[in-house]
DNA sequence: CTTTCTGCAAAAGCTTTGCACTCAA
DNA sequence: TTGAGTGCAAAGCTTTTGCAGAAAG
C-alpha cells in the first residue's frame, strides 16, 4: 500500500521532470494515463487501460493511451513487453526479471533469478554489447496442471480474460 | 552443405508423414513452402518466403506460406519467434538457445549458452511446468558500435532491408 | 468424384497517422 | 495567444477468414 504509493508519487515526479525537460505539456490526459497504469497489477495492455479509464468515466483516447503509454516507457515508468502474440503488454518498470507464461490460460508470473542475471552481466557476447535481456519460459502453471488432471473429459477451459488473440 | 541437404531431406520425410498422419494433402504449394524455408538462412518472416518464392517465378498465396508455416511450425520443423515488433519470425528448429538482437540495425545472432538450458532444466517454478523458454538479450552489435564510433557525426546507418517496422 | 486446398480479396486486430478543435503555458 | 495535444476516424501492417474454383487422392 504505502509502498504502492511512495512508487506512484515518485512516477508522477520523474513524469513531471520528463515533460518539462522535452518540452511536453502536462495535460490531464497524460496523468490519468498514468495514475491508470500505477493503479495497474502485473501486466496490461493500452487497451486495459483505455477500458479502465472509460469504467471511471475518465474517457481519453486509444491513441492518446498508446502515446502515453510510449512515453511513460521512454521516461523508464513502464516497460513493454512482447510474448507469443502481436500485443504489447506493459509493467511498472523493475529489477530485470523473467516471466513464465502459461500456454494454456494466459496467465503471466513475475520470477526474479540472480543466476540469470549474472550469466548476462558476466558472459562476453565477442563484439556484442548487451544492455537488458528478455527471458520468458513457456509452460503450464499450476491451476491449469490441475483443471487437466481432474477433467479431463471436459475440454478446454480457458479463462475468457486472460486468452489474448 | 551435405548437412543442409541431409536436413532438407529429413525435414520433408517428417513433413510428410505429419501430412499423412493428420490427412492432409502433399500440394505443390505446401512442398515449395518447405523447401523455400529449408534454403533460408537464419530468422525469415512469412513475406520473406512469399517474395523469395514469387522471385523464382513460383508464386504461392501469402495466406497459404502462412498457413504451411503454420504446419511446418506444428511438425516441429520450423520454429516462430517473438521479438520487440508484431512481426512472426521464423528459424529453423535446432536445439534451445539464446537469440542476440542488435537495436540499431536489427541484426539476429543465435547463442547457445548450456548454463542457461541448465537453470531452466533444474530449478524448481513451484506449481509450474516448463516446456520451453525464450531468451533474447538486446543491445549493439560490433558493425553498429563501429559505425557509432567513426562517424557520430552523420546520424543512422539503418541497413535498410534489416529495418522492421 | 469428393473433399481439401488454393488464390484472391475482404476482414480482423493492434497500432499509428492526419486533421480540426481544444487547452496548457 | 499559440502551438502542442486530443479525439475521432481513417489508414497501415501483419495475419486470418470466406468463398468459388482448382486439384489431390
Amino acid at each position: 500500500m504505502t509502498t504502492d504509493r511512495h512508487r506512484a508519487c515518485a512516477a508522477e515526479q520523474i513524469f513531471d521532470q520528463y515533460l518539462q525537460s522535452t518540452h511536453r505539456r502536462r495535460t490531464q490526459e497524460r496523468m490519468m494515463v498514468l495514475s491508470c497504469s500505477e493503479s495497474m497489477k502485473g501486466h496490461f495492455t493500452a487497451e486495459d487501460v483505455a477500458n479502465q479509464l472509460q469504467a471511471g468515466h475518465n474517457n481519453v483516447a486509444l491513441a492518446t493511451v498508446y502515446s502515453t503509454l510510449d512515453l511513460l516507457t521512454h521516461c523508464g515508468i513502464l516497460t513493454a513487453r512482447h510474448f507469443d502474440s502481436g500485443v504489447t503488454y506493459y509493467e511498472k518498470a523493475s529489477t530485470p526479471h523473467m516471466h513464465l507464461v502459461c500456454t494454456v490460460c494466459g496467465k503471466i508470473r513475475d520470477l526474479r533469478d540472480a543466476s540469470i542475471d549474472a550469466i548476462v552481466a558476466n558472459r562476453r557476447f565477442s563484439s556484442f554489447t548487451p544492455t537488458r535481456y528478455a527471458m520468458t519460459v513457456y509452460g503450464m502453471c499450476g491451476a491449469c496442471a490441475k483443471a487437466v488432471k481432474n477433467k479431463s473429459k471436459s475440454n478446454k477451459t480457458i479463462s475468457k480474460s486472460q486468452k489474448r488473440k
